[in-house]
DNA sequence: TATTGTTATACTCTATAACTATA
DNA sequence: TATAGTTATAGAGTATAACAATA
């Protein structure tokens, strides 16, 4: 496997490599995505909402790592499109329960379809066989450095 | 492998494995930075002209991904900081060619430890036979991503 | 006392436009 | 005409601080 595109200093690097496919995977979904005005954050709290309805937003802080005041403007964006609503939370008044709207659980299955032909472009250049490989090696990896990132919170605030 | 960390909506979703692995990584290399004030972005540009002396900013460009705007502040930054030189360009009085000076080797030489340690510390849940894997993977997916990119490019530009 | 959501605000990052000096 | 580097500037994105309501 000889790459003339990376340049030969970064070819072994693994954190140019990560960046790299992030930024070119978010490059290829923003297309996906680019009629809509929205962004993958946008579509990604809607795939959460639609399986756990209720949730509040700083559930959604935590999973997508934004502050949450990052958050309001997104939640916002999505109420103002007509694809959630907030509605009052049963157990917390403070909080609200996020819910999807019947425009935003079509909107979600209507774009469901480029959003994943365009990761399935980004992977062609793999098996099937190499692609559940990579997403269990990549799980491997993020699940470990997610577990020390919490251990140093804990150090941090003992 | 089962995750307790990652949310189940997630788990298989390349976009969310490949933009966590990237964030968690990042801040992983920037406590092995912390010290110095400088980014990975500065660490890169001194590995690229450490290995080809003379490059211009230009060329620095198109390597990270950023604006030739953007890349006088990378440069000021490393300049200020007494690691490279920016002398007259041999062949085209536009242009710089950038030289690392005695401290910026040394840094550079000084600070591969610790970037290098993290990024061990990061692939520690992997075999050594499967970070083989793993980096060829992700080559061959970012390879394959970049010619899209100019293939885009070009017949936008044709 | 701590937490949820919100606003106002400041900071960072980035690219666009316009300039100069070259090519 | 086009390009390398620079500056000024505007836009996006983000977090910190402070607040009201509630836990």
């Amino acid at each position: 496997m000889t790459s003339e595109l990376i340049p030969a200093e970064f070819r072994g690097n693994l954190g140019f490599l990560v960046a790299k496919a992030k930024q070119l995977l978010s490059d290829e979904l923003d297309v996906a995505l680019r009629d809509s005005g929205l962004q993958i954050r946008h579509f990604a709290v809607l795939s959460l909402i639609r399986r756990r309805a209720g949730l509040r937003q700083t559930d959604l802080c935590e999973v997508l790592g934004v502050d949450r005041t990052t958050m309001v403007k997104v939640v916002d964006d999505l109420e103002g499109a007509g694809l959630l609503r907030r509605e009052p939370h049963a157990a917390d008044r403070r909080a609200h329960a996020l819910q999807l709207t019947e425009a935003g659980e079509q909107w979600h299955s209507r774009t469901l379809v480029p959003v994943m032909d365009h990761e399935q472009q980004f992977l062609a250049p793999l098996s099937p066989g190499e692609r559940a490989l990579l997403q269990e090696m990549l799980t491997r990896l993020v699940d470990s450095a997610l577990v020390r990132s919490a251990d140093q919170k804990l150090a941090r605030h003992p």
